[in-house]
DNA sequence: ATGAAAGCGCTAACAG
DNA sequence: CTGTTAGCGCTTTCAT
């Protein structure tokens, strides 16, 4: 319907066999000018557009790449998206994404269609479990902040020294009772990083280790998140594994009556550009995200073109202060 | 190379011929319930999945729907992009990103590539100007906010409407100097829907009407918005035609020594989960992301049953209060 | 109820 | 330099 005109039609119009139109089209070949002249003038009358379908048929192949993420309503994963789909059309492919909505099921169909040579690749950068589609196909996979295969590599920012160098810089401030908040989605250890590196950094400075788990939905989230202030009246520091968690204490912290940084210093985790403009003030780890999708989309190539890729690549994150811990001034650029 | 086994291996295992095994995949006509099981047991033992490619050849479809967005790292349109791909799924299409970047040229490569049969059906929420191959196609296209052509039709949201309450609830409130933020890129009337109403409320009730640009760069932006403090140092009240540009005048307020609401009050735009997540103060105009994104898929759809769609369905907003406002309790939820 | 054969629109040897 | 001839993997008449 939206197209009809075929190679055919422009051979006929052009007075030429279909193969030259062909060759004109990929300028494969030897061609003489006027022919040249000839089959564009037709394709142009014609308003010619070659069927893509038909040309995958033949190279097996759809420039497509898949990409599958909890959701691109998250700016996380949105910004992370958007980086390298700017990456991929760079490179002459395009990009389909899936929103997982951490919804194992939908996920797993995706997939299952996916499979049947719908893309040339895949970024994974869900934290589904139990995924079985992982394990048996051959398509070309990088994963992003999770090991799902020992021959697929994955893409880390270093969460361990981000969180690590966080809490530090809390205790530094005269932090004293510091508690943290984690997604408690432990599929590996990596997963863990932030919340292992908090419960060290705890551990010595003698300091107990408090984690609360950060749910996904926003309301139950901020009523458990509540929670801590009345089970631990005297916290004065804390260390979220995001940045909306940080964003919902530091709204409860006024609503409680702590003033912050004063009473208690917030650090949050992603630094997303959104949060950046949002929440200016709030000091958080910047995970880089541009550089990930840059690294990711590499490895992807590589892999697409049979070459060897590391097990792994950690990029290293930046801990951006603000005005939601102490010394602010005097640490911060701004 | 990540699949090899077709058709004919399954049929061959299966001891009957290709089409009895397309049969089988499609449930179509008359099967023997002992074929079906020797087909399916063999398609099983190969783990056959069904070529895409080859069989988009046949229905000269793909299933795929392209979205094009300014980038789907701003929250508003990674959620409109988010929901619509869940609609979309829902109905059996995968969806095809393109971010624009506001880069007319990226946008136009972009089109004129899924031009080829790629997609079945395009959604457009950019704002680029100038883009011919919207005018020639006759691809099913539904726009979003945007006069892209008198046979596509347009899901918008009650920009007029929206920014009329923001302005009114100010006035309500005691503001005497209200500033407004627009982005300025005037390509039609919805596009200029939100100053318009700003500038009628600010005649009916003798008040000036003075409007900021918002830069599509962070700092610029921030810089060319801390001009409004020095310029118009007896603002009480701005409204924003975005939740960035509120958050970024809720930062510099503090700067400046502005007491919010007291002494100036803020409305932003867009109301996206994130922002409501991250600013759960701010005051803003709520735009129906969900209900967009329904409307959008199902023009869509209808368009690609050749049915006949209206011109333009335009869907209401809702003003939620927050403290950036004055008598926040009074009104609000919360 | 199943098989044989003819495409879908394009590309790529192989001739000439 | 250009035309002819086979497919790519699947679906779908048309027979049987």
């Amino acid at each position: 319907m939206s197209q009809r005109i075929k190679l055919e039609d422009v051979a006929k119009l052009a007075g030429v066999s279909r193969a030259t139109v062909s060759r004109v089209i990929n300028r494969r070949g030897y061609l003489s000018q006027r022919t040249i002249l000839k089959v564009e003038q037709a394709m142009e009358r014609l308003d010619y557009h070659p069927n893509v379908i038909a040309r995958q048929m033949h190279s097996q192949r759809t420039n497509l790449i898949g990409i599958i993420v909890p959701t691109v309503g998250n700016p996380f994963f949105g910004e992370l998206t958007a980086a390298m789909e700017h990456e991929l059309f760079k490179k002459g492919y395009k990009v389909l994404v899936g929103d997982a909505l951490n919804d194992p099921e939908k996920e797993q169909r995706y997939l299952r269609q996916l499979l049947g040579h719908q893309v040339d690749g895949l970024i994974i950068a869900t934290h589904n479990a139990n995924i079985p589609e992982y394990q048996n196909t051959n398509l070309p996979i990088v994963a992003i902040d999770r090991f799902l295969r020992s021959d697929i590599p994955v893409v880390y920012s270093d969460n361990y020294g981000g969180a690590k160098q966080a809490c530090e810089a809390l205790i530094q401030r005269g932090a004293k009772y510091i508690i943290h908040t984690d997604d408690l989605s432990p599929l590996n250890d990596q997963d863990t990083a932030r919340r292992r590196a908090y419960e060290a950094v705890m551990k010595a400075h003698d300091r107990p280790a408090i984690t609360y788990p950060s749910l996904p939905d926003p309301k139950q989230n901020r009523e458990a998140l509540q929670k801590i202030f009345i089970e631990h009246p005297e916290v004065d520091a804390i260390f979220t594994s995001n940045d909306l968690d940080a964003a919902t204490l530091l709204d409860l912290a006024v609503e409680n009556g702590y003033v912050v940084p004063d009473q208690l210093q917030i650090i949050g985790y992603d630094g997303t550009q959104t949060t950046q403009r949002l929440l200016p003030r709030l000091a958080t780890v910047v995970q880089p995200i541009p550089a990930m999708a840059k690294k990711a989309i590499e490895l992807l190539e590589a892999k697409l073109n049979q070459q060897a890729v590391p097990e792994e690549v950690v990029l290293s994150v930046n801990l951006k202060l603000g005005s939601t811990v102490k010394n602010y001034k005097i640490n911060g650029e701004y």
